[in-house]
DNA sequence: TCTGAAATACTGGTATACCAAAATATCGGT
DNA sequence: ACCGATATTTTGGTATACCAGTATTTCAGA
């Protein structure tokens, strides 16, 4: 096998009784860390027989990993059916973000209303890790997946499962170019001030105040998505 | 073939070019408007084999089938792997609703900035043909339709084609219970009264009164809808 | 009659073979 | 050297066979 085991385990494990999945839910998760840390860069084209080949599993199971990461929007079909990884333009980034937006503000307003203290008090848990892992720069990965665990607090909080779902499936589109600007010094920064908001917010259990943080907070994200794409891309140029 | 081919028809033929579907989007389709159509009540086994040789295929492409649906949320899966037609309880409903009205709260938003005046107009036909149709009273679903598609207008109008996916994956889960709610009679004429407001703040390019119309007609909905089960729960139990 | 364990049937998961359409390569004519 | 048509290869779509769990039935024992 081509990939080291840990590549599939980039997310944590989160599932308590580990149910042996299935070799097309293994194959997806493979995928999908290979797709988000551009081992297969967006364009990159997936025929079934050869990804099938180098995972060491048939097209079957391989096909419906692919069919599962189109549904998450990490694959894209051309007209003629074939699987290639996607590469949304800003415009499409921008819209998912809107979403986000949305969806977390209404998610902090919920979570205002019904999260548990503990709930709340991890969250803020969550954010005083952000602080300190972003101070030493050694290990950004944790930093940045322990920034998406605390968005995901926020709305596991709010006590509507079907809004998580949404929300990581919409989110799960938007995780390469996250990564991508967390690596922004910039942005890391204006990250850092407005979450201090959010957790006053939340603590205070402001509905309003809440939504209109986290508003905001996606709206910055914006903001620092977008330069750091238009930064990598002139990288990319200067070569 | 048990079914007429019409009942695939039910959302009407959108694709311009129609590229031959797959064998697997065709019984997508069709098992989609049965569970809808409660021809597959929620609960209902969906054996692999016996959906295969009922719809005139093989079990790979109904698979595949079931796999979309179940990313819609319309079948979900016992531990033991083996899917069935999702039954929702009035909480999870809820939840989606809540999760529809910020959607629509937002697209709202959007549309006021960012629609032609076409688009503006289209809505507020859509909305005049739903009055008319609920006066006679023969044809409901044609009505019910409109409406699905007054909600899908506005969407569109947002200029945002991720979200108009979003919500249409999530509307998707609430089809059934809408339907349900569209043949009360009190349902309708709060509906109606609603649609006015909306059609009037969109028209103005009132992006917050549109967004708060929006969230008021969902925050309706749940009503309704609990309204609507609850009867049917009531209907049933006296049979 | 009831219980529980063994036998049976059934189900989803997987591998594989074959097909038609699409993409690519080949090659003859200009 | 370029172009277009034809031959070849590659691709996704589909059908099917087989396997290992899971559910169901059967039936012996109390």
């Amino acid at each position: 096998m081509a990939l080291s085991a840990d590549i599939k385990n980039l997310f944590g494990d989160n599932s308590v009784i580990t149910r042996s999945p299935s070799l097309a839910e293994d194959a997806a998760q493979t995928l999908r860390a290979m797709i988000l840390l551009e081992k297969l860069p967006p364009g990159t084209a997936l025929p079934e027989r050869d990804l099938a080949t180098a995972l060491g599993v048939s097209r079957t199971p391989l096909r419906e990993a692919i069919r599962l990461l189109a549904s998450e929007g990490l694959v894209q079909y051309t007209a003629a059916r074939r699987p290639f990884v996607a590469d949304p333009s800003i415009a499409e980034i921008k819209n998912c973000l809107r979403i986000q937006g949305a969806l977390e503000a209404l998610a902090g307003q919920l979570a205002c209303e019904y999260a548990t203290d503990q709930e709340l008090e991890h969250i803020e848990q969550l954010n005083k890790q952000i602080l300190m892992a972003s101070t030493d720069g050694d290990d950004r990965l944790t930093a940045f997946r322990t920034d998406m665990d605390f968005h995901c607090a926020i709305v596991a909080a709010s006590g509507n499962p079907q809004l998580a779902e949404v929300h990581a499936a919409n989110n799960a589109r938007l995780w390469r170019v996250r990564f991508l600007s967390s690596q922004r010094t910039a942005s890391r920064q204006s990250t850092r001030r407005e979450h201090e908001n959010i957790v006053a917010s939340l603590l205070a259990r402001n509905a309003s105040q809440t939504a209109i943080d986290l508003r905001q907070h996606l709206t910055t994200a914006e903001t620092n998505i977008e330069l750091a794409i238009t930064e990598k891309k002139q990288t990319q140029a200067d070569e």
